[in-house]
RNA sequence: GGAGGGGUGGCCGAGUGGACGAAGGCGCCGGUCUCGAAAACCGGUAGGGCUCUUACGGGCUCUCGUGGGUUCAAAUCCCACCCCCUCCGCCA
């Protein structure tokens, strides 16, 4: 959510950040009601500060024993009470509404973030890795799983549906690993603390990240709760410190944490139909950063290379994007995208995600600090990035390190991981 | 699922109708003392909203889990909901 000052006292400044997304908002409204609000609350201060300062003079008399005079200030005050009650009742109906606005309007781009009306105005910044030179036609990550034996999707379908995976012997084995090997290198290179949330939220934690009540569709709510699984760890992580004051010295706060991921995908039918790019559920390692404002950055490019650091480690090769400002996640003010390789499509896939938020889930999730010299509390900034989707981060092994055999070699790094398993062969399909 | 207890400031905790935004403690900030620090002592220290002010800061108002109700007046009484704890039952 944006600050109410700001869409009070720089409209302009939202206007265009909002229309650089290419969204279009009426804020007429918006200025009506913020001013009908205001006038509310002066009205009902001032009949409050009368009721207040007569009950305390009432109480008073009373006490004094003076039983004749009160009669009539009791029902002089008492008309009072209920015409703000009345009055109260505008107000919150106002406030409600200004919120429910304010909820729906999209961050704003940081001044950084290329202009731009689409996925093509991307800007790719950085480019890593060497793309292998193949001798024979690779073979996606579908046909590999298959004649490995290791990734079953029409028994996934048997067992749930469309979009759903079944790994089993290597494959399972292979996702596990890369998990572990995220969770390690973040915790003990980069300094994050592991975390593992609940895998569902409540209606108040997606509304702090901006995932409600925007996008309910996008979402699988538990039948009769208020409950929804979580689309990304993001959601329950950033949440931990909700409605918090912390130390300026706790600052930054890290978190790595591995989560399935729930997403309903609607509006993508027909979009990657095809594989394991685009799940109902997938598995992915998360990392949440809360930031003090003027570092927050600093913070995100930081982010950033952790998230890389993992591609680097698997020695696969990606490049990064920023993405414009029509590209721009509802809640983010800054984006990178780190894409990987995918052979068999000739082309890079999103693998991860790296955000600054700003104040904008901060402030709908209350989530503040404490400045050392004492102080107001300040909203902190919120970051969160990728570090990997696992899934995604398969599709990549499998289609990089695919042999002209058909078997598939296993990154260094990972060996250890994998029990000693150097490469995954064909083996008797069940 | 059954029975009981409880949710108060950054934290712990007192407070059963008016002078309570709230004792006391911890923490934090400032000061005295010290070469410096610790200890001790003194003082300060909730958040939101509206508004005034160039600023420093001030005024009013709301907030004691959430939402309603009673009352001139609610942390305190009543109702509903949420959450936590203890015991019993069931269970991975």
């Amino acid at each position: 959510m944006l600050d109410m000052k700001l869409l009070r006292e720089d409209i302009d400044r939202v206007k265009k950040g909002v229309s650089a997304r290419g969204v279009e908002i009426d804020f007429d409204n918006f200025v009506f009601l913020d001013k009908k609000r205001r006038l509310l609350i002066k009205e009902v201060e001032q009949l409050e500060n009368k009721r207040n300062t007569g009950s305390k003079e009432l109480g008073k008399l009373k006490q004094e024993g003076k039983e004749d005079q009160p009669v009539k200030i009791q029902l002089e005050l008492k008309t009072i009470s209920e015409e703000i009650k009345k009055l109260n009742e505008n107000r919150t109906r106002v406030e409600t509404e200004l919120r429910d606005f304010a909820l729906t309007i999209p961050n704003i781009p940081h001044r950084s973030v290329p202009y731009g009306n689409g996925e093509d105005n991307n800007v790719e910044i950085k480019r890593s890795g060497e793309i292998a030179d193949l001798d024979f036609e690779p073979l996606d990550h579908v046909e590999l799983g298959k004649s490995l034996g290791i990734l079953d999707l029409d028994r996934a379908a048997k067992i749930t549906g469309a979009r759903f995976s079944l790994y089993t012997g290597a494959g399972a084995r292979l996702e596990r690993s890369l998990i572990n090997l995220m969770l390690d290198l973040h915790t003990e290179h980069h300094g994050y603390t592991e975390t593992l949330p609940p895998f569902m939220a409540n209606r108040e934690s997606f509304i702090a990240t901006g995932n409600l009540p925007k996008f309910e569709d996008d979402l699988f709510k538990i039948e009769g709760l208020e409950y929804y699984l979580v689309p990304t760890a993001e959601v329950p992580v950033t949440n931990i410190h909700r409605d918090e004051i912390l130390a300026e010295q706790e600052l930054p706060v890290k978190y790595a944490a591995y989560t399935p991921c729930f997403r309903k995908e609607a509006g993508s039918y027909g979009k990657d139909a095809r594989g394991i790019i685009r799940q109902h559920q997938f598995n992915k390692v998360e990392l949440v950063k809360l930031s003090h404002p003027e570092e927050s950055y600093e913070e995100l490019e930081s982010l950033l290379e952790d998230s890389a650091s993992v591609l680097e480690l698997l020695e696969l090769p990606y490049r990064i994007v920023t993405l414009c400002t029509a590209d721009l996640g509802f809640s983010s003010a800054k984006t990178y995208d780190i894409e990987v390789w995918v052979t068999s499509e000739r082309k890079y896939r999103e693998i991860s995600s790296c955000s600054n938020y700003e104040d904008f889930q901060s402030r709908r999730a209350n989530i503040r600090f404490r400045p050392k010299g004492g102080g107001k509390p300040r909203f902190v900034h919120t970051l969160n990035g990728s570090g990997l989707a696992v899934g995604r981060t398969v599709v990549g092994i499998l289609e990089n390190y695919q042999q002209s055999d058909g078997s598939v070699i296993i990154p260094k790094a990972l060996i250890p991981y994998m029990g000693g398993i150097e490469r995954i062969e064909k083996s008797e399909s069940r």
